[in-house]
Parts: C-alpha cells; structure tokens; sequence
DNA sequence: TTTATTTACGAATACGTTTAAGTAAAAACA
DNA sequence: TGTTTTTACTTAAACGTATTCGTAAATAAA
C-alpha cells in the first residue's frame, strides 16, 4: 500500500501533528478555522479518504447497516431496500444485504456474524419459517436493531408494519360483498404476527357475514414452488372455491397457472386477490386485484427510525409503527 | 464496550501470548494442534468473534465486496444480486449494494468512497446515462473490478455480458418472419456496448431481410418514466410500426398501455418483444415474448471470476465473458 | 498589573488484530 | 558426541485513526 495518503502524509506536508489532522479533518472546534482549511485544501488536493477499518476501530462507529431479508428478488423487499438505501445515502451510511432464502439457520449464522461490530445497525424482516425468538431477543440487547413487515409481536425493538388485520379485513369483505360464497385462504407467515394478523382478518369477515372455512380450505405455504402448485391446485379441485386469497404474493401467480389448468376462469369462476407488489398487477391476465402495501415508505420509515436510534434520539423500543396498505381492486375480483 | 472478548481475553486465559492465539484462530501452521483445539474451544465457549476492523487494518483484508447496479428494483439486477450473494456466502464475503438510480454523479461518489479500503472489490453494471468512462479507467487500476451486463468496451477489466448482439438479430428475425413490415426499436443503453450490440442486432437483421428503419422509428429512453411513455405514444401514433423491440424492461411495460390507448390490438396490430427478466412475462395481457438473460448465472459468473482475482488466480483482465440469453416465444408475437 | 480563562495545538496512547523477527527446547542429523 | 534443523511459541511493532490529557500562548477578567 504504498504511496496512501493517510493523516500521516497530511500532517507532515502542512508541518503539523496529526492530531490536529485529524480532529480537523473532524471539524473539531479545537482547531482555528485557518488551520482547518489549510488541512482539508490538501486533503481534497491529494484525494485523502479516510480509511474506514481505522476509524471504526478506534471509535466504534462504522458508517454501516445490515439489512436481513428473506429475498431481494421481490418486488416488495426490492422496494423497501430502495427505501432503506435513499435514507443511508442521505448520512453517507452504507448498506450490507443479507439474504437468508427464508431460512432460519442462515439468518442465525448472519446475525451472528454481525455481532462482532461490522455494523452499526439492523434492519430485519424476519424468515418465514422463523419459530424460535430467542435469538432476536438477545440480538435487540447488543445492538440497534428495526424490524420491518415480518416481526414478532413480543421483542423489544421498534417495528415497521402494515395494518394486516385491517387490510385482510377489507379486502375479504369485498370478495363477500362480490357475492363470493366460499373464500378459499393461502396461509403465510403462520408463525409471524405479520401472518397472523392477516389470517385474523380474513377469519373477522367470514365471521361478520357469518360464513365459515374449513380447512380443507386453507393451503399453508411451502418452501418448495412446485409443491405450492401442486397444493393448490388440490385444494382448488376438491374445494372449489369461488374466491382465494392470498396472504403472499408469491402464492398468488400459481393461482393464475392453477386456474388456466383448471379451465377456470378469473374472476368469474375463481376470483383472486393478493398481498402484492408487482408493477405487473395491472397488466396480468386479467389484471390483479392487491392489496399493496407502502414497500418503499416501510424502507425509509425503518431506515429513519434505525438513525434516531443511532442517534440517541428515539427511546421507545417497543414501539408499533404502522403504515397503511392500500386495496386495488382490479379485474381479478370484477364482480361482473 | 466492556465485556468484549477479544484475543486479549483468551490469550490471558489460557496463559499464552496473543500471537499464538492470532495465529491459532487463523489455523497457522506454527502452532500445535494441540494448541489451536484448546484456543477454538474457548473461543466457542466465550463466543469470540473477530473484530473485523482491527482485521482489515492490519491485513488490507475485508471479506467485503460492492456490488454497484442502477436500480434493485428491477427483474435482471435483483437475480443477478441473487447470484452474487450465493457466491459471497460460500465463501464468507459480504456485500454491499449501491444504486445509482441511472446517476453518474452518485455513480462516481460511491465509486470514490470505496477507495478508502472498505471493499476487496468491486462489481458494476453501469449506469445507464455514463459518458465519461474514464472515470472508471482510474479505478480499476486501484481495486479489482468486474463489470457485468452493463459495460464498457474498452476498459481494462474482466466483464461478463450476454450475447446481446446475436440475441436482438434473433429476436427481429422472429418478428420479420412474422410478417412484420415496419418494427420500432426502443433504444437504451447508448453509450455502452451493450445497447450498441443489441441495436447492431437490430440493425443487421433488417439489413438481411432489405429492410429499413427511420430515425423516427427509434425512441430513446429517458430517465423520466412519464416522458418514456410520451415518447413512445407518439411514435407509436405517427410510425404505426406493426412491432416495437424493446432494449429494456422498462421500455415494454408502457408499450402495453399505450397499445390499451389507442385501441390496438396486441399481437394483431401491434407485436411486442422486449428484452427482460419479468417472472409475471407468462401472465401478462397478452404474454410477452421476452430475450431472457441468464441473470442469476451472470452475478454467480461476475462474483465467480471477482473472487479468482482476490484469489490471484486471474490473469486476464481484458477478457470478455458472454453467456447466452434466450428468446421465449409468447402471445405478444403470435403470428396469429 | 496579576490572575483566570480561553484558544489552538501536540504528545502519547489505545482500538484489536496480524506478522516479522527472535528464541528456547526438542528432534534430527553427522 | 556435537551440530543443525525443526517445532512451537513469544516479543514487539505495526495498520491509521480518535481522543485524553497536557501546555504554551493569547485573551479576558480582576
């Protein structure tokens, strides 16, 4: 590494300590504004960067986020990194992706290995198949962490979500109100209050209007594409609903290849609607009815409580923030 | 931060010197086995983990990469991310993600910030709207770099594409041998060999089959989605081609509307093809015939041949690797 | 004027790790 | 037997920055 420009070469070229490089470089107020020019002149001069690895070292602060999530290729995590990122931009903060594939063990091994003080930070949205808390529980204790979307209930961290009841709640009483008769459900997220809440939604409406599921009617989702097909496609032929609903979007596209199997056809035979983020929505075949949740503002929302963190400058750790999602109904569900 | 445990804490525990220690945990060949199983046992037990900047300071190591892409919400970079991250974690890498929104000025300040020795190297797909490569001619001297998709020509560093040029002549001939008289070309990318490839594609099969376009026939993309969509409607109104070839995803999602806008029927009175990674390509109104890029095997590719080069088992930094895309033959071009 | 305070800097140390160089004891060799 | 080599460790010095503490000079207060 020859030839790198450290404090080193700035403090010897303008005769001075580096100390007093440093701390200007710092805009301490130790040092007469002369002076400071004089070092960041050079500094700009010779291309001086700070060298990260060094600085952290010696005062804890690494500049740097993790985010955990179960898959980028995603519409709706895409959109929340995006958030996530806008925000770490705006403090020159940058931004580490993990990937756990919804699975549990990697996303243990990746919040272990982001205790040795790489980050100063976490944001989470939690694996599906994620049971055991402990882990996170003792996570929140050693360091700043937000969850967002897919949380637990009883952690004591801040947590971004969606108003999931709400919003599963609306979305099966239009189905009802479309004159559905039997509202098929696809189950997600069971272990996640984020799940739950969806779930607890679906069940208020059935219940108000006083209709019933069996569950034989509900398909829990699996790790495997193929084998979501092929589960809801045997659902689909032995219960025939006349509506389903779907707490993911990614149970929501077998649907579409389910019911041109089927001979069914959207929305009259089967009617679909979904938790979704696709750009594509509207231009499917025929076009989706979702309920979209505000992906993007979830990712600035949890990016910008995470700083206040940092920052000293928010204390309520077991705080419930909750964005609203929005219910788009589109040709899928045309009551026709 | 009291209670850290560090080589400092073991070494005293086991009543060695913090060098062996070091070299213990780095599984060195000067110390026993005997030795090491007792430092690895108390390492477990005490949960130690390598402070990673005190690491990096010391050996230039980081076991972090940057991964530089224009936008994450997007089919092809999400995939390609996907691939990437599958490499990094084999190997026990990390990843830092920057988007530069199509900006080569936040382009360059991210470049710049990861001089300073935070990432080992670096993977880039350009932005869209980089003139000035020279820029990047800089840095590769510094730091190892892998372009992919997106890249330059004549730069001096390994980069990964797809066959960009023999896939647009493909995808055009198709269109010809549809009966298409009068195809637009949706042009992006212009001043990288990638959209000069696909455009040459384009160009050569009209060429072949004594065919001709006007420069009126060509929209260029702009940042601006709304003017995208203009653009096209406008050419689109006064060309009335019978195709549109799309360089990019997000050139063919608007054709569509502006197809619904003006009456006209998709593939009948207006065929699309466009160059994309859409999973929901199959479900769209009417399906779209797309050139699939091998996305996942690009970033698994590009991280592949970034880590030879960490490794030191790369030597040839002006090789160019091309995978092969595929033409997937849906409704939007059905010869009817 | 003398004393107290502020300003602007420097010396030295610490952050936790890696590594070059040195060394005593053990093993191999002549 | 004495000599060389190998083994298994230790000492000490870095990596580049931030920060505590000390201090001389300048300024303000008495």
């Amino acid at each position: 590494m020859k030839g790198t420009v450290t404090v080193k070469t700035l403090a010897k070229e303008l005769n001075i300590s580096i100390a007093t490089v440093s701390k200007a470089l710092n805009d301490s107020y130790e040092i007469s504004l002369e002076t400071k020019q004089k070092v960041w002149d050079l500094a700009k001069k010779l291309k001086y960067e700070r060298n990260p690895s060094a600085s952290n070292l010696r005062s804890h602060k690494t500049k740097t986020i993790a985010v955990i999530i179960p898959e980028i290729a995603n519409n709706f995590f895409s959109l929340a990194i995006n958030g996530i990122e806008e925000i770490a931009r705006k403090r020159d903060y940058h931004v580490l992706i993990y990937q756990t594939h919804e699975n549990s063990e990697i996303e243990i091994a990746f919040t272990d290995s982001l205790l040795s003080g790489r980050v100063d930070g976490i944001l989470i949205s939690v694996s599906s198949n994620t049971n055991n808390k402990e882990h996170f529980k003792e996570l929140v204790k050693k360091i700043p962490v937000v969850f967002f979307d897919r949380v637990f209930e009883d952690i004591d961290a801040v947590k971004i979500t969606t108003d999931d009841y709400e919003s599963a709640y609306n979305a099966t009483c239009h189905l009802i109100e479309c004159g559905c008769k039997k509202i098929a459900y696809l189950f997600a997220l069971n272990n996640l209050i984020t799940g739950k809440n969806r779930f607890a939604g679906y069940q208020k409406a059935l219940k108000e209007y006083n209709m019933v599921y069996t569950d034989e009617m509900i398909v829990n989702y699996d790790k495997d594409t193929g084998r979501n097909y092929e589960n809801i496609k045997a659902m689909v032929s032995s219960q025939k609903p006349d509506a389903v609903i779907s707490s993911i979007e990614d149970l929501a596209l077998p649907c579409y290849y389910v019911a041109r199997e089927l001979n069914l056809n959207i929305p009259k035979d089967l009617k679909i609607l979904s938790f979704s983020n696709l750009n594509t929505a509207p231009l499917l075949n025929p076009s989706l009815t979702t309920i979209e949740q505000p992906a993007f503002e979830i990712g600035k929302e949890a990016a910008g409580i995470l700083f206040k963190i940092l920052d000293k400058k928010y204390f309520e750790p077991n705080e419930n923030h909750i964005l609203k999602s929005s219910l788009i109904k589109r040709d899928s569900t045309s009551c026709g």
